[in-house]
DNA sequence: AAAATCTATCGTATATTTGCGATATAATTA
DNA sequence: TAATTATATCGCAAATATACGATAGATTTT
C-alpha cells in the first residue's frame, strides 16, 4: 500500500470526508450530545455516560478537538468541554452544500 | 482490545455514525460527485477519473452499496452505477437533523 | 474459437483506528 | 504534607480500513 492516497484528491473532497470522519464513530457523536444538552460544558461526566474507559473517552475528545468542533479548557483539575459553535454550523453548513449541490444532478440522471 | 464497542451506543447514534463514515473518506465522495454529475450512471470511467486502482475503487464502491447511497446494475460486461436518491436525501435528512437538534442546545449551554 | 475487455473478489501488506491499562502531572481534599 | 481526584498521554494489542496485484467469470470483439 505504501501511503494514504487521500491528498491526490480536491481540496472539498478532502475537508468533507475529514469532517464526516468526525463524526464517523458513534461515540463521537454521543460526545456531542452530551456536550451539546449539558448546560454547563461538562467534562469528566461525558466518561460516566458513556460505555468506554476514561482514556478513550479523551482521545475521541481530542479527535474532536482536532478538527475544531469543540473546544477545551482547564478548570482547575478539570477539563471542561464546549461545542465551538461556528466550527458546528460550519461544518453543518459544508455537508448540507455537499448533498444539496449534488442533489441537483439528479434531473439529468439515470 | 477484544471487541467493538459501537453497538453499546443508541440506535440513532450508530446509523449517524454509519452514514458519516460512508462519506468520510475523498475518494468516496469523489465517487458520489462522479455518478451524481454523470448524465448515464456512468460505470467504469469512475476509475479512470480517481487516483486509484480499479479494485480499490471497486471497494469503495461496494461500500457506498452497502450504505445504499449508490445502487449498482451489471449491463452486459460493465456495471452501471447510479445515486439512490431516496437513500441519498434520507441520508442528508438525518445529518441534517442531528445537526440541527443539537444546534437547539446552542442557548442554555456555555 | 481466441483474444481482449470489464469488473468483482481474493490474498496480502501496510496504515489507521479503537480501546484499555498504566502512568505522569496537576489540583483538591483530608 | 499526604492521599485522593481528574485528565492527558504513552504503550500496546486487536480490529478495521486502505490499497494493490492477481485472478476468475462473464462478455465483447476480432
Amino acid at each position: 500500500m505504501a501511503f494514504s492516497k487521500k491528498a491526490e484528491f480536491k481540496d472539498d473532497e478532502i475537508a468533507i470526508a475529514a469532517f464526516a470522519k468526525a463524526i464517523s464513530h458513534p461515540a463521537r457523536v454521543a460526545i456531542l450530545k452530551v456536550v451539546a444538552e449539558s448546560q454547563s460544558c461538562i467534562c469528566g461526566q461525558i466518561v460516566e455516560v458513556l460505555p468506554l474507559a476514561q482514556s478513550t473517552v479523551s482521545q475521541h475528545l481530542k479527535e474532536l478537538k482536532d478538527v475544531g468542533l469543540i473546544d477545551g479548557t482547564v478548570e482547575g483539575a478539570k477539563s471542561c468541554y464546549c461545542i465551538n459553535w461556528a466550527a458546528f454550523e460550519k461544518v453543518n453548513k459544508i455537508l448540507n452544500q455537499f448533498f444539496e449541490k449534488t442533489i441537483c444532478c439528479k434531473d439529468g440522471c439515470c
